[in-house]
DNA sequence: AACGACAACAACCGCCTGCCC
DNA sequence: AGGGCAGGCGGTTGTTGTCGT
């Protein structure tokens, strides 16, 4: 039995693999050395070709928008690399989860912020703090609700499969949806509610892309919120209103026409049969709103949004992380510490 | 020139999840 | 139902390059 090679590639190596994949796609990747004539694991083909020999990723320093964009991705979303990543194109998790250990985390903690909590670690902000928290949970009840919907979407997909061979043939499926459904938070936040907000600034952030696909006109019951989200949830709806709450229960999402919906994000392309919409339907006790388009409190006492309208501590929060983004992007620069 | 410290990046490892049988 | 497999993900380690002494 040969014995697998590790350690960094040699260039003849790559090319072999770049030959291979080229010529027969990677297939299975366990049975790709073999058949590509490399004395490596297939795991290790595979992380070779993501994170350096696929031809569409981008190599090179991150641009200052680029590493502005990671770090509030990450305020947001923790060390999800993959989910960050995929909102730098052409960039690979990886390339972000080194820039970040290497140089941006390092950055914080010499301005004296908390890479984790991005605090100012002498000065505490309870309100930029709270308003990351916040953030922090929509997004998670945003990536949830996508990974719920595609689940559903793709289980949709298979029972329609299933039916067209055990039913007469449907009339032709509808014109694919020119763009997904908007359940984007960021998104939704940006068009709306927060146009004034520092997330929001003039080119700061790429529009994620949400990856549903929704394939039929349909309503799917759901029966759980989700795991991690039976307590504290948040809800939204499409002009931006967030909410904060208990669930009590969770009703269904709807996947339908347009004529059913009253609060619901929604594609209009003039096609009855495009257009989407989908509904949240929470039965929640506010316990403390981040409604953005209106100051309120948290059960804590704090404010945690404040009107964009209106001058309040939002503005704070707003001011701290101009300030920070542009400290921490600057090229400068030693702090002085 | 030699050495050590540090930064940057590539690669590995272990765990987890989804799928298939 | 559960075991095996493939692939994805995040943490960690190893290697190489650069800079200061």
């Amino acid at each position: 039995m040969v014995e697998l090679k590790k350690g960094p590639w040699t260039r003849e190596e790559d090319q072999k693999l770049l030959a291979y994949i080229e010529e027969h796609g990677h297939g299975s990747w366990r049975s790709l050395p073999t058949k590509a004539g490399l004395q490596r694991c297939g795991k290790s083909c595979r992380l070779r070709w993501t994170n350096y020999l696929r031809p569409d990723i981008k190599r090179g320093k991150l641009s200052t928008q680029e590493e502005k964009t990671i770090i509030r991705l990450h305020a947001l979303l923790g060390n999800r690399w993959s989910a960050i990543a995929a909102h730098l194109p052409k960039r690979t998790d990886n390339e972000v989860k080194n820039y970040w250990n290497t140089r941006l985390k390092k950055r914080l903690t010499r301005m004296g912020i908390d890479p984790v909590t991005y605090k100012p670690k002498n000065n505490p902000d309870r309100h930029a703090a709270n308003l990351l928290s916040h953030m922090a949970q929509w997004e998670t009840a945003r990536l949830e609700a996508e990974a719920r919907l595609v689940r559903e979407s793709k289980l949709l997909s298979k029972l329609q499969l299933l039916r067209k061979f055990t039913a007469p043939p449907p009339p032709p499926p509808p014109p694919h949806p020119a763009a997904p459904p908007c359940l984007d938070v960021l998104k939704v936040w940006r068009a709306t509610a927060a146009p004034n907000c520092f997330f929001s600034s003039p080119g700061s952030l790429e529009s994620p892309t949400s990856t549903l696909n929704f394939c039929s006109t349909s309503t799917l019951t759901v029966p759980t919120v989700s795991s991690a989200a039976q307590n504290d949830v948040i809800s939204m709806n499409s002009s931006g209103a967030c909410g904060v709450g208990k669930v009590n229960s969770y009703k269904e999402v709807k996947l339908g026409t347009m004529e059913n919906s009253s609060t619901s994000s929604h594609l209009d392309s003039g096609n009855n049969l495009d257009d989407y919409h989908v509904d949240y339907d929470y039965d929640y006790d506010m316990t403390g709103s981040v409604d953005l388009a209106s100051v309120n409190h948290n059960s804590e006492g704090y404010n945690v949004g404040g009107a964009i309208d209106e001058v309040g501590e939002f503005e704070d929060a707003a001011d701290y992380w101009s300030e920070l983004l542009n400290l921490v992007s600057s090229p400068m620069e030693s702090p002085g510490l």
